[in-house]
DNA sequence: ATGCCAAGTTATACTTGA
């Protein structure tokens, strides 16, 4: 494991795990990753590339429903209690069914969820209220898991979709519509009432970004957002020991497989053993 | 140069993403 007894956890938005399975794996070995929760595989589960991460000595746990959403926990310190969604987690879509967007798991003793929460696409769509309704499902379920085992560490680990303050864009100005809203602030902002914290952004300092469009040179211009976060219980959080957001894995080239890279970098976070 | 958007589908345009 990374750091001696300590263990290593990352969660990214690799949008399309098939695209860039050579660059996600070679990363995991790279960084050396005990645990990454992953988000918009991109994948159905009867096409997920399973023998890529067992070759790799990880286990790895899986839900996709088609070629949107996705999510996945792969992980070398152990991988059990597997939950694919949460109770409660509404429906979108016709026909209406519950997106691959949350799975849970158990590795080295920590409880993790991989989300994907719903983009919202605008305020006006149908997407948005779904978005608000998917995350107050997910607050209420978590509430009951951290009140069942107050002392298990529990991470609340993806892509939220929200930037939670006006630090976490690149310029404020230019973000009128979702992910800066006050009922999406106040929807992440009611996680933290409820006892989870943001285990990154003490250690990083604001203006560490996670995500950044393919478009107009977003990435080499700095022109980010604070999207993906590690929210977690008292538990998790007083162990955390260091994080940072692999930057490097934004970029195009320097990776020996030349896959073209995810518009998310991963955050990754590292406990104390 | 990190360099002007990418992935998936059963399409050869369209949806989705944030």
């Amino acid at each position: 494991m990374a750091y001696g007894d300590g263990v290593r956890l990352a969660t990214w938005n690799v949008n399309s795990l098939r695209s860039r399975l050579e660059r996600v794996v070679e990363w995991l070995g790279t960084a050396d990753v005990d645990v990454v929760a992953l988000q918009e595989t991109k994948v159905a589960d009867d096409k997920f590339p399973v023998m890529a991460f067992e070759a790799a000595g990880y286990e790895i746990a899986y839900h996709g429903l088609n070629q949107w959403n996705g999510v996945a926990v792969a992980s070398r310190v152990g991988l059990r209690d597997v939950e694919v969604g949460f109770p409660g987690v509404p429906v979108f879509g016709d026909p209406a069914v519950a997106e691959a967007r949350a799975m849970g798991a158990t590795c080295a003793g920590v409880r993790l969820w991989s989300l994907y929460v719903p983009n919202g696409r605008t305020v006006a769509d149908p997407h948005y209220a779904y978005k608000l309704e998917w995350l107050k499902a997910l607050r209420e379920a978590a509430a009951g898991w951290t009140a069942a085992a107050p002392d298990q560490p529990l991470a609340l680990v993806g892509d939220w979709n929200i930037a939670p303050s006006d630090d976490d864009v690149w310029d404020p100005s230019v973000f009128t519509d979702t992910h800066v809203t006050p009922a999406e602030r106040e929807a992440l902002q009611a996680f933290l009432d409820g006892g989870f914290r943001d285990v990154v952004l003490p250690v990083t300092g604001p203006g560490v970004f996670s995500y950044w469009d393919y478009q107009q040179l977003a990435f080499p211009k700095k022109r980010g957002m604070r999207i993906d976060l590690v929210l977690g219980n008292q538990a998790f959080a007083s162990r955390v020991s260091h994080a940072f957001v692999d930057r490097d894995q934004r970029k195009p080239k320097g990776s020996t497989t030349g896959q073209g890279p995810s518009d998310h970098a991963p955050v990754v976070v590292e406990l104390d053993g």
